[in-house]
RNA sequence: GCGCCCGUAGCUCAGCUGGAUAGAGCGUCUGACUACGAAUCAGAAGGUCGCAGGUUCGAAUCCUGUCGGGCGUACCA
């Protein structure tokens, strides 16, 4: 579809490039409401109406006839105030089409991309919120892939940050545990943090004594003194392989874990800082409120300044994120280390060390950046451009992309469901944020068990013959596939106000609904083979003449639907918005339910008939598959 | 105060680089299974696209104003 309209424009400029003031982005071509209308749309005699002070119908009239020699085209049709509406040639139209499913269209345009997503605190179980984040990122990184890119993913680690501290205030001060004690506990040890974490806020409003303590944490983790640093390097470790065992759950997978502790061991803010004094870009303060900081001026503020140093000599999170930044294009000058973590399907995901090691790959040095981040840190990210501006990488900062997304919120009903109690302050709203610190929110392993679990309950009414692996297996598929597409529906700057009836929902628009899509093509491919009927899907052999007219129109509706499947990938990609794709996808599987409806495939008698439905099936098939594998949607054999 | 985002059917949301009659799911009501799998399909009811101006041949879509809601604007991350 993409060529094909590429070329299309190309021929109707030459054609009239001479005698009327049109240029490739007047030509641009629409879809029309309906096909039977035309196939494509051009509207540019309404432009070029008032320069040629003419009728928008009296200068189509006049263009149609030269296009009906484009070979591609059928034929050319004035329509409505001034429409010109192109039919294509559909037998020509399915070879192009059938080759753009062996070789994509599609192509690199960056040396690198790297997408940093994920990055949860790992200082207790991940929530409904990181889920949102994980999904959309690595929906990105599959589309980015099929588009012919190269993708490095990376998942931030703060593991020194103040969230780690308040949980080894915890464990130390109100659970009196020692190292050992705290390597004893038994069960799921991010959600025993999830617990204590919530719990050390209002034990420190009860406590105002003891937040000395735990600034003394934080200032011995800083020096790497034992036992705050070997606590808190057991608490994230362990907890970081919890959140990567949750993200398996949903097939989303890492390359490289870039942890701020090594960033801090190897100086990579030395690095930076000295940078940013060299330029100017930030400057000592001497006076007033931010006396003894180091601050960055706002662009379009010019009278707020960012502290980047603070008055005691420690950097910000922003000053940390900028030498990342800066890591990530290969502009600081130092790099990491690396060993193997742990590895999700054979893949290694490799961690930062400060040691060298022998046979390590090396990370970074991206051409292009995407930080996947919720909205809310809109203004930091927007600080770390501007830190690059500053210090003149201008093209670096045009490449650093916030890919930002509104939160997910909890519903009054789902608050209840969860036996939740809302405290004062936020009584009266109509929703709740997520929240680790207040333990508000819903556990991704807990929505993902009650989603297996009521999958299983399906499959079971169903498929009684199969073995209860089996039925773990298609549960776990379908889970997971429920979850993603819940996530991916909403546009990025909608709120989520989570509600656990829609989220658990297989029918309707629901990730489901599409693997019941695909189970349903499959199971007739299986049949067709069982019953030994031979087919032939190669366009060449299909004879329109077999289908009535109102067939016909159904075959090409559909057909001519799921064709603009690479134009979506592209469009969602550009606008960052896989809604996009997902109802797309959606769209495409409604269509084809209809289709199944209404036409038999394995009683049909007529042969060419059946070849045609035949090859119907096979290309929805084919594309349906693609879309779901980049949506990351598993495609179970039954359901 | 300033900045960003949201306001479309009873509910949850699509549609927004202007284009032909405003869509879907859920819910409600009518129908369709001795099956190419009913996790489905066919149909009905349901909308002054928050409000008011403006630009345009044409506005849910762009601009201005306004009302309502959310978030941000930390020597937290």
């Amino acid at each position: 579809m993409i060529t094909l309209k590429k070329y299309l424009k190309e021929k109707i400029y030459q054609l009239l490039k001479h005698d009327y003031p049109v240029n490739h982005s007047l030509l641009e071509m629409a879809y029309t409401p309906d096909l039977k209308m035309g196939d494509l749309a051009l509207t540019f005699p309404f432009h070029l109406a008032k320069e040629l002070k003419k009728k928008p119908r009296e200068i189509a009239q006049e263009i149609v006839p030269r296009l009906s020699n484009i070979q591609g085209v059928d034929r050319a049709e004035v329509a409505g105030p001034g429409y010109i509406n192109l039919f294509l040639n559909k037998s020509q139209f399915l070879n192009s089409r059938l080759d753009s499913l062996k070789n994509t269209s599609l192509s690199c345009e960056e040396d690198k991309i790297i997408v940093e997503h994920t990055n949860i605190n790992p200082n207790k179980a991940a929530h409904i919120g990181h889920l949102r984040n994980a999904v959309l990122g690595d929906t990105l990184v599959r589309c980015l892939k099929f588009k012919g890119e190269k993708v490095e993913i990376q998942n931030y680690i703060d593991d020194t940050g103040v969230q780690v501290v308040d949980v080894i205030f915890g464990f130390m001060e109100i659970k009196n545990k020692n190292l050992s004690d705290i390597k004893k506990i038994t069960g799921k040890f991010d959600y025993y943090c999830w617990d204590l974490y919530s719990s050390v806020s209002s034990y420190l409003k009860e406590h105002p004594e003891s937040t000395e303590r735990k600034a003394e944490i934080l200032k011995k983790l800083e020096k790497g003194e034992s036992p705050e640093i070997d606590i808190a390097h057991y608490i994230s470790r362990n907890i970081l392989r919890a959140h990567l065992k949750t993200m398996e759950r949903i097939d989303v997978t890492y390359d490289v874990l870039p942890c701020e502790s090594t960033i801090i061991k190897l100086k990579f803010w030395e690095k930076a800082f000295e940078l940013l004094k060299k330029k100017n870009v930030i400057v000592y303060i001497t006076d007033g409120v931010n006396k003894g900081c180091w601050v960055m001026k706002l662009e379009d503020a010019p009278e707020k300044e960012k502290i980047i140093v603070r008055s005691d000599g420690t950097v910000t999170y922003v000053g940390k994120d900028i030498a990342y930044q800066l890591w990530k294009f290969g502009l600081l000058k130092k790099d990491f280390y690396y060993e193997p973590f742990t590895q999700t399907n054979g893949k290694p995901i490799w961690i930062t060390t400060e040691a060298t090691k022998n046979n390590v790959p090396r990370f970074g040095n991206g051409s292009l950046v995407y930080n996947v981040i919720d909205t809310r840190q809109s203004y930091l990210q927007n600080i770390v451009v501007q830190g690059l501006k500053s210090l003149k990488y201008d093209a670096q900062a045009e490449k650093s992309i916030h890919f930002s997304y509104e939160m997910v919120a909890l519903s009054l009903k789902s608050l209840k469901e969860l036996k939740i109690q809302i405290s004062d302050e936020d009584k009266g709203k109509n929703f709740l944020e997520v929240s680790g610190r207040k333990g508000l929110g819903i556990k991704a392993d807990d929505l993902l068990d009650r989603l297996e679990q009521k999958a299983f309950t399906e499959v079971k009414k169903r498929n009684s013959e199969l073995t209860k692996d089996q039925k773990i297996d298609i549960a776990h598929k379908i889970a997971c596939g429920a979850l993603r597409y819940f996530i991916l529906k909403f546009t990025r700057n909608s709120l989520i106000i989570f509600d656990f009836e829609e989220a658990l929902s297989f029918e309707g628009e629901t990730g489901p609904y599409l693997q019941y899509t695909l189970v349903r093509i499959q199971s007739i491919f299986r049949k067709l083979k069982e019953k030994k009927i031979s087919f032939d899907i190669s366009p060449n052999e299909i004879s329109f003449k077999a289908l009535s007219q109102s067939e016909l129109n159904d075959f090409w509706e559909i057909i001519f639907y799921a064709s603009q499947f690479e134009e979506e990938v592209l469009h969602s990609i550009r606008s960052l918005e896989f809604s996009n794709l997902a109802k797309f996808t959606f769209i495409l599987c409604q269509k084809f339910n209809a289709y199944y409806h209404k036409y038999s495939i394995l009683s049909e008698k007529n042969q060419d008939l059946r070849n045609i439905r035949i090859f119907t099936i096979h290309y929805i098939q084919e594309i349906l598959k693609r879309a779901l594998f980049l949506m990351g949607i598993p495609q179970p054999e039954r359901m």
